[in-house]
DNA sequence: ACATAATATCTATCAGTGCTAGATAATCTG
DNA sequence: CAGATTATCTAGCACTGATAGATATTATGT
């Protein structure tokens, strides 16, 4: 019963491929997402694209939907990343409007990645034992914003994000002018920086 | 090649039953849509619910969304007049708040009337000659609560619905507990009901 | 009143979807 | 090297939105 070495050798390297094959199947739905839209996602397509099967994507993926998820969470590690460079880069007394900044360029720049990332409403709940880390990560970057233990600085910050997450969905959804979007965020830093 | 009394009566009959089953399209939509989430709103159902065969929608709407453009287009008369009551009812001092609960309690009692008012991004632009005055009327609500003549209160204005619309969002996508939406709302009215 | 034109509606079908069962090929194990 | 395990494929299901062509119903001109 004892694995020779090479059994290992040979273990690992297919587990390499499997999760490289992973990495290709969600790679290539945020670029056919991007460049024409979930619809255009299917798993056939997907499946020609890494040169399987169709029922190969289901050894990877519970279903469909799991594939959209797996790209929302890829997503929100980037956006908190993304975060987290504003933060540490902005000049003493302007954080708030450098990470504001940096939320709405992820969501212009990456338009299908930041709708999947907020339809998947009940697959992926947030205040859940099941709340990816992923997730949490990109939340924390909001709470540091506006320290403080009480809950009134947890309250401020679901509202901070609340808002740009309405500007940058209003924006997606062609309801606002992006001419204006220097002036939205200023305005809304104005309304965040004060203490009230 | 005049047409009689009696035909004119019967067209308008017809005219009459036409808009009658539109009407029930639209309705039927909204309600499964609301029961069992909008993958379950297909043409065959709500042919089955109107007691039509399939192609009979087509001759009603160009296409599957088309009808759920119809019912957005609806659910954006329905929180405009909501909005202007909870303005005209609002005491001094206190519409911002008034109105800021109203969307809200739009947005939570019919949440698939709301995702599909949000979800229907390219084939209803907003500054555009074909934006629909429903669409129109409901901003125009929002300007009302901050009057200026300048670009300035425009900008408020879209800031504010975004808020509003952000917290509806992410509420509805389960990342706000529904618990403390009140105080959500009284942070949010702090910040724009101030002068800056 | 009746043949003809126009309209309303249906049945049947298309191509495409997510997903799965069952068969086959490739690989590992004792 | 035989037997078990794993990887992969082909073929199919039930469903989707949409449309073509046939059929029934209604209106119109003489």
């Amino acid at each position: 019963m004892a694995t020779t070495p090479a059994a290992n050798r040979i273990a690992e390297r297919k587990l390499r491929d499997k999760q490289a094959r992973r990495a290709q199947i969600i790679s290539a739905a945020r670029r056919i997402a991007e460049l024409e839209g979930w619809s255009n996602v299917t798993v056939r397509r997907l499946s020609d694209e890494i040169s399987y099967s169709q029922p190969v994507l289901y050894a990877h993926f519970e279903s469909r939907q799991g594939i959209l998820d797996a790209v929302a969470v890829e997503g929100f590690q980037e956006l908190g990343l993304a975060m987290e460079k504003a933060r540490n880069r902005a000049k003493r007394g302007n954080t708030i409007e450098s990470v504001a900044a940096a939320y709405l360029e992820f969501a212009a720049s990456s338009p299908a990645l930041y709708e999947v990332m907020f339809s998947l409403s009940l697959s992926v709940p947030f205040d859940d034992a099941a709340t990816p880390p992923e997730l949490r990560f990109a939340f924390s970057q909001f709470l540091e914003l506006f320290p403080g233990q009480s809950s009134k600085s947890e309250v401020i910050s679901e509202l901070f994000w609340a808002s740009l997450h309405g500007i940058a969905e209003l924006t997606r959804t062609k309801r606002f002018k992006p001419s204006r979007q220097k002036e939205r965020v200023r305005a809304l830093v104005e309304r965040f920086a004060i203490k009230i």
